[in-house]
DNA sequence: TCCTATGTTGTATG
DNA sequence: ACATACAACATAGG
């Protein structure tokens, strides 16, 4: 599930712990998803701390507590969030959940390809402040964009725009929003684009950004029919602009559906 | 049984 | 050193 918008949703969901005291830590400390960290002293240092604040950039979350404690969690695949019932009993999938007095913070993710980190001191750690900017920051510019895509010219551009080092929280449904909505083939190499065409992508990023975090990110609404994300999994399903079937195919290792009346090599 | 899945990462190769 | 391709990771569901 989780790309920039979902998990950004999936942050505010931990809001009802926000200035909160930690009671109980309960993990799964042989859960891949600690592969990297320590289990015991994330349940050690935890404990008793505070929530202080989250915030979110690219598929990745960060929650402050008291205590210089600072922790980041990666969603992978299947990865979420939920605020649950303080008496909650942890299931299989739940890695880590913070219990309080009001309710438990559940870290949930049955794949595991998700991750979490840990870090103790006064400053954010370098895992989190080397993310790329963000899409919607001022940095992420035409000429940053033209750059990369020379540098990765014989690479699928739907391949380029999953690289997390300069298009930071997009995935497989927004890079295929994003070719569709720019008219680009997914399969078209990256030093193949046209100015006129990297503009279009640059724009298009942006746009799919801000409204996928408008409607997913709010209150995880469901994409308009207009946009190709509720047809691009549906059998027969049909391009929204001009109703010509999709296609769908292997680029660069994943599923990838585009509208080859718009999108053409 | 086999295939798929909104993601990285280590490794082999060019 | 740099760019690129792909298997591997772990699990559930069709």
């Amino acid at each position: 599930m989780p790309e920039l918008a979902e998990v950004e949703y999936f942050r505010k969901r931990w809001n009802p712990g926000l200035n909160q005291k930690v009671k109980r830590v309960l993990l799964h400390p042989k859960a891949a998803v600690f592969r990297g960290s320590d289990p015991a002293l994330i349940e050690e240092k935890l404990t008793g701390a505070t929530l202080l604040s989250s915030a979110a950039a690219a598929k990745q979350l960060l929650f402050r507590f008291s205590g210089d404690l600072w922790l980041g969690l990666h969603m992978g695949m299947t990865g979420e969030l939920t605020a649950q019932p303080a008496d909650y009993e942890p299931r299989k999938a739940d890695h880590l959940v913070l219990v309080q007095a009001k309710q438990s913070l559940v870290f949930s993710d049955f794949r595991m390809f998700g991750r979490v980190q840990f870090h103790v001191g006064p400053k954010e750690p370098v895992w989190w402040t080397s993310i790329a900017p963000a899409i919607l920051s001022d940095e992420f510019t035409v000429s940053a964009v033209e750059t990369f895509l020379k540098r990765r010219g014989r690479t699928p551009i739907k391949a380029v725009l999953l690289m997390q080092e300069r298009f930071p929280g997009i995935g497989n449904w927004m890079a295929d929003e994003i070719l569709w909505r720019a008219e680009i083939h997914p399969k078209k190499l990256a030093a193949a684009l046209t100015m006129p065409e990297i503009k279009a992508l640059h724009k298009q990023c942006r746009w799919v950004c801000a409204n996928a975090l408008k409607i997913v990110g709010e209150n995880f609404g469901d994409l308009p029919k207009s946009w190709l994300f509720p047809h691009r999994w549906e059998d027969g399903g049909k391009c929204p602009k001009t109703g010509v079937p999709l296609v769908r195919e292997e680029v660069g290792g994943r599923t990838t559906c585009w509208s080859p009346a718009l999108q053409k090599l």
